[in-house]
DNA sequence: CTGAAAGCGCTTACAG
DNA sequence: CTGAAAGCGCTTACAG
């Protein structure tokens, strides 16, 4: 044990009483001579002795280990570093620890990942990586386990998530595009299992009707949710006789690679071609970088996932999935995209 | 517990064995009837039981919890998330989970993370946080607690650690930016009584000196190790009447918010100021920043880390401490200096 | 105010 | 191959 490996037994023989006394005074209990309880406060502090916190729980009637669990892709992507902040932080605040796992957004990751935090002994479980049909997720469900989803959804409503609204922000931010005059845009997306990703591009899609553009599917490039793609994505879409004048990055970590494309192509934004993303990452307002996004929120996001799991938690929902946020985004301008009514671009 | 109520016991009865049977193929243990194990494996399925991992831990010779802690200033910044991607990839490697705590350089909050995590029982702890004399660690380190120091040194060699050569690498990008031939070089860098920010320094000054220059004083900011010192420091910086024609951002985290401050005074890298970093994070690699930077590898410094702390935590050590690595830092040039020879920039 | 006893869910010699 | 028993370190009625 930290510290030692002293037991109760042995400051309860030290102090002269039974190891029962020595354990209400460990649990604040009141009723024990004031004389006493400082005597074994004393050689406590002394020994900086440390209860067996596993003992403890094994004993205690509610059972809980006060962990946390964390499921995310990859806890390099800024946004999902930021989230993870805010989970730690409310989590910290309520007596709870996180444990983090990046899963890459590989099921048989995440299978292992939840075995091994089952064993270690989580009260609960976050997942930010939850695709349409998530097989795990749905298990974990069906066997009343406590968790939440945040950012991504499962198909359906018989859980408990915080969201945002991925389908107004990317709307939104389309539309804003399109007022910008801009009418060629290309979209580099991730897969269509996964809601965030599934939703954006539907608000893409609808922005582009309400304003009478045609939904081009050569400008649509989707493939995993990764800087990586952003790059790939966009030498397709900008080598394209028909090139698109804007791209939307589904993220701002895929805009980042778009932005590596851009370059070295030797283009230049947003004369050449104007550049949305999503998610306002630090990265993004940069005054280099200065890209045009939509803020999620995602450190709120996150403490809002842990206020609500918490909440299940301690105590288990009857039946209803009650707990639902759905978070409102909001459009950050940057030069990005250039400036209104600045006529089409090269092509 | 996770997935029911269920107990070995339950288990054993509906076997019709003994508790201790059950236990013997949850355990592998070799010598059980392949019938009656088959059996118990069944009913084991059937429930999906999975025996409490606390109870386990506390019946068993050696108690683990198989559960390592982490410090670190802030798991946004991305230099400490790749680095705790590399923590965690190689502690999940070996069966062990990560709790980590983001301390945002309090002392106050490391100890009350620290004590969390100590209640929730981890087997060892790995400190991205240390400044030259912390009476915490110290005092884990008394405690014969298994600890790993990454990146960040105590004073002395009395710990295990592993960090890079940051008196080297900051030498190294120095002596670059004086071939380049720039003579006034600025140095945004974090407090003295953190290792990294000293041996950078201290780098920094055996370069000008080895060619001659002089150390201004007042070409020196110290500051809190966060962006928001490269903003305020190349503010500073730049509005001198004799300013410095390059500046050495003591990490990537701080170049940036020397962007942000060299835009927002409407001047320009490099032909008004070059500007070098250290730790080189995704962030610089992108093609519209182009900073050139220290590669540090912080990744495998997480992987050495754990692999440290797990040995550490298997045999604890006798006496000396034995784990020392010290990796070598690579420069990485890119654009942000300018060019060789390119001649004063203006001042 | 205090202690003896039972029990939390599991493992592991020990003895068949 | 299998089981009864002791024990891990702690909590908590129950009975003084």
């Amino acid at each position: 044990m930290p510290g030692g490996k002293l037991t109760i037994r042995d400051i309860a023989k030290m102090a002269n009483v039974s190891h029962t006394t020595v354990s209400r005074v460990l649990n604040k209990d009141s009723r024990v001579r004031e004389e006493t309880k400082k005597k074994i406060v004393k050689l406590i502090d002394k020994y900086d002795f440390k209860p067996d916190p596993r003992a403890r729980v094994l004993a205690m009637k509610v059972r809980k280990s006060r962990l946390i669990g964390l499921l995310l892709p990859d806890i390099r992507n800024p946004f999902y570093a930021e989230m993870a902040r805010g989970i730690e932080d409310k989590a910290n605040e309520d007596g709870y620890n996180v444990i983090f796992c990046s899963t890459d957004g590989k099921p048989e990751r995440s299978e292992a990942y939840v075995n091994l935090m089952m064993r270690t002994g989580v009260d609960g479980l976050i997942f930010a990586t939850a695709r349409h049909h998530d097989s795990l997720i749905e298990r974990l469900l069906k066997e009343k386990f406590p968790i939440v989803l945040v950012s991504r959804k499962l198909k359906g409503e018989s859980f408990n998530y915080v969201v945002f609204d991925n389908f107004k922000g990317a709307y939104d931010i389309t539309k804003h595009l399109i007022e910008l005059n801009y009418k060629k845009i290309g979209i580099i997306i991730g897969p269509s299992n996964i809601s965030t990703a599934y939703d954006r591009l539907k608000g893409y899609q609808k922005a582009l009707k309400d304003n009478d553009i045609p939904v081009r599917q050569d400008y649509i490039v989707h493939g995993p949710f990764e800087k990586q793609l952003g790059y790939e994505g966009a030498k397709k879409l900008l080598q394209m006789k028909d090139r698109p004048e804007a791209i939307f990055g589904g993220s701002d970590y895929i805009a980042m690679g778009v932005i590596d494309a851009v370059e070295e192509l030797g283009m230049h934004i947003p004369n050449d071609v104007a550049l949305v993303g999503f998610d306002d990452t630090e990265f993004s307002s940069n005054k280099k970088i200065n890209l045009t996004t939509v803020s999620q929120g995602e450190y709120r996001m996150g403490q809002l996932g842990v206020q609500i799991l918490i909440e299940v938690i301690d105590k288990p929902e009857s039946s209803p999935y009650t707990h639902k946020v759905i978070l409102e985004p909001q459009i950050i301008v940057r030069e990005s995209c250039g400036h209104k009514l600045r006529g089409k671009a090269a092509d």
